[in-house]
DNA sequence: CCCATTTCAGCTATACTGATATGA
DNA sequence: CTCATATCAGTAGAGCTGAAATGG
């Protein structure tokens, strides 16, 4: 038998990028949980956020705004279409766009994601202090300025 | 047209788990693209890890070692196998069981992999000083400590 | 009988690629 | 003709669930 404690490889504690996976994953567990309480995911509150700060805008331009492909905003936005919180109408002045708007439906949605969202963060950071918290967001942000791809 | 420089929805740009999910697919990306030069996969590293840092084992404590999946674990150790790099055989105590080793040519790799990975993540923290590598996976790791689910 | 181990078959959310039809 | 847009089809790695077969 194994009765071993679960010990993990020193590689693998100590490997930097798990370490950040780790914590990524369950951060976005802890977010993923509380959009699922209404039915949403990542991507659809993604969209509403840009749709409120930003307004109407194309499906390129989503995809710009949130990172997401644009093969993969087209489920998304059906979705978001179903729901009643966007509509997507033909953009008269290029007809190969859609413009996408957000429904008073969508921004009240939006409003209690956002309620959802703060407390699932806060119960996220609880560990830390208000300075560590903002320490970690800081080093996060200089190690992604650093990027080369 | 939009020429609007690519802007990101501030609800996006601040939140939390988002910088860490942006940072962590960062980290991966380069992790995971040191491994693809060698054909292999995370998954792969941690269970060549595992085997050289515990010894033989079980599928099962394989699995408690890397906090792979039992059932993800059949095709990474079918994979390892044909190349050489592990070898299962049934433990003749308990025929429920397979004994998984780690070969030569595994060790070998594994130490090839580490060199890698070890490029990989300095690449991925060049752009933070040693004391603030340090904090970075110091607030990480009290993140995960905090933890309830 | 119940429990552990391995394997198989499937699903999910996310990231990403390529092709196609339509229109600028 | 070339380029942009939206859509569709498909791939990939990783996390996860459930069921089946075998054996303790």
């Amino acid at each position: 038998m194994d009765n071993d404690p679960a010990r993990l490889p020193e590689r693998l504690r100590t490997m930097p990028s798990r370490l950040l996976a780790q914590a990524a994953g369950y951060a976005q567990r802890t977010s993923a949980d509380a959009l699922a309480a209404f039915g949403l995911r990542q991507h659809h509150y993604a969209l509403l956020a840009a749709l409120t700060e930003f307004g109407p805008a194309s499906q390129s331009a989503l995809s710009d705004r949130t990172g997401i492909y644009r093969s993969d905003l087209v489920g998304a936005l059906n979705e978001l279409t179903e729901r009643g919180l966007v509509a997507r109408s033909p953009d008269p002045d290029d007809r190969r766009r859609n413009v996408v708007n957000i429904s008073t439906a969508g921004r009240q949605q939006l409003r209690r994601l956002d309620t959802a969202l703060r407390h699932a963060q806060e119960q996220l950071l609880a560990p830390l202090s208000g300075p560590d918290r903002q320490r970690l967001l800081d080093l996060l942000g200089r190690l992604l300025a650093g990027r080369d791809h």
